[in-house]
DNA sequence: TATGAATGAGTTTTCATTCAT
DNA sequence: CATGAATGAAAACTCATTCAT
């Protein structure tokens, strides 16, 4: 199966390779460009990705693949004996680190009409996760009493991208968690959390 | 004198059909696609625009003094005794409806790479009424301590666009707000503000 | 109308040059070969038509057209007293000076999935003119008896083109006429010759 | 040798692909298509066929080689006192039912600039049959007297394809028979004919 | 001055052909 | 030998920009 893992490595280079193009030139990187970044031939890319839409809905695909891992992975936490709050941070925090890239995917995949539709069982067990985190969270007293999940995926759809630098971007974390735990029901002190009013 | 009247009204069709097209088609809305938007031919957006990059430099800095405006005008309004806190949000808050438009412009000018160097004097102006509404805030205690001008700044950088529907949007600068008032000194009951921690 | 008549020039040397190309290269006839064949630049060439597959079906129609316009030239001289046979002969004769370009172009078109429903119109008026020819060609005695329209336009879509020569397309036609009018009612004198009646 | 057995299948398999491809799909048919029509991978169409052009001059020259057979078994049979044009006849019957193929691989070849000088031996044994059986055929009277073996080279060239319905085809056959028969010396009777002018 | 046809460089996409497994 | 992934030159098509009218 030698031919395989050839080919699935290419497959990741690619999908890597969009990612960094498409973020540092926008949803008008060219093919050939991606294909020369991933190392590889045009012909190649397009033996694995058809067109660009593809090739853009496939690195999106990935991206929330990864999401949805990283959720379930909190949830396991959680059942474990995992801070819920502490968990639903967790699960925002590294994605703050690579939302360039991935805003700069998903604005690229609205300019090329993709609606992401083929992704729907992966934003359902998203959903199922982040519901479970926020009722952990919610019986821990640790969040206000109207957040939903629905906000949660709110944060991850428009979590801010390259148009701000890191640190700007930890800050809109940091206020966003803010809003979410605003006038929760037993304030109290967590270490390694922003001191929240003082 | 009607001429200069013809052409001022061109202009303004024309930029608000680079909004709507930008919004709706993403940056590769094309010129002529634009100039058909606006009813005009291509020769004469070219005319008012030398290069593409001029039209959504043009677009963006007429939604930016805009802001400007507001902006100042919230400040007057401070000044004759308005509360701070409110009248930050009637800033923000009408940019929502209109984020759609806005997020697409300056992502499509981020991908044309548009800096927006020639617009710092109105950012300057945006980002002194900011301060002096913040301050004016923090005076009544009406934000968390932390909260600076940067941080609307913030807000108005990343406010998402048609990503999300305008219900989610409004939500989004719920929990923002949220965000920036959690914590604050002096916490009291402001009929029309939703209640923020029942 | 300056510009209007500059376009018009254009598109008919359009047409031209795509019935040449196409017919001496194939179907694989470039489009940049071809507007450079009518001088103009590709851009210009997809202005007229959007696609390959319009140009070529143009290119058709523009043809089908014309031959509809002989047969109905055709009837108009048979009112006038013109021997329908001879007629028939004279639309059939000056196509196979041109039938390499015609059926190449044909032969492109079904490779591009051209069905030609766009020109139903068209056929059905080269099918009313071509069954008034025939019926007044009965009329004289001059045909098969079991000699339909049908048979005409059979003739016409298989006409052959480039793969012989001229002369061996001429003798096609002749065998072809001879097959019409063999067994006629009332066989003249006409020794091998288009002489028709003499 | 199994294994001789083996690529002589998959030769046959392979034209026959070949020949079904180019027909359905014009000579743009890819040969990673006509591989997987034959079951093969594109790299074994390779290995028996180095070039497009060789696969396309040999699918060609294969069905040159039958129809050379069949004029020789008819020539064959005219020795053994069959009626020469019942024989011209039964030649070129059945191969309109497969005309539609071979059409479509001539055009292709012509559109890759195949001319075919590497038959020239088989053309010349085919015109050597046809001129004996049409020379067979004049001493029979059955033939218009200034039909040559190059009439027969005409129709097996012109014969039309799938661009008209089998029936279609059927009536073009009846049609240049009669063109051929016309005018013979010695009219007849013979059943199972198309009654050629009551 | 407005128009919209023409330009042509650049992009996406295809496909004959090669070659590592 | 068969396989099918990779290659890259060439084709189809787009679109910012120019310019004759």
């Amino acid at each position: 199966m030698g031919l395989r893992a050839d080919a699935a490595r290419n497959r990741a280079r690619i999908l890597e390779a969009t990612r960094v193009q498409i973020a540092s030139h926008g949803p008008s990187a060219g093919m050939d460009q991606i294909a020369q970044a991933a190392g590889v031939a045009v012909g190649t890319l397009y033996r694995h990705f058809p067109t660009k839409a593809d090739l853009i809905a496939a690195a999106m695909a990935d991206r929330t693949r990864r999401v949805v891992e990283s959720v379930e992975i909190a949830v396991e936490r959680v059942h474990g004996g995992g801070r819920a709050l502490e968990e639903i941070a967790g699960v925002l925090t590294p994605l703050i680190d690579v939302s360039g890239e991935d805003r700069a995917v998903k604005t690229a995949a609205a300019a090329l009409g993709i609606n992401g539709d083929d992704q729907a069982g992966e934003r359902m067990r998203a959903r199922a996760g982040l519901a479970r985190l926020i009722a952990a969270a919610h019986d821990a007293g640790d969040l206000h009493p109207d957040v939903t999940s629905d906000d949660i995926a709110l944060l991850l759809t428009t979590m801010p991208g390259d148009e701000i630098d890191l640190c700007a971007r930890d800050r809109w974390l940091e206020l966003m968690l803010r809003g979410l735990t605003a006038g929760r029901r037993m304030p109290d002190r967590r270490p390694g959390s922003r001191d929240p009013g003082e």
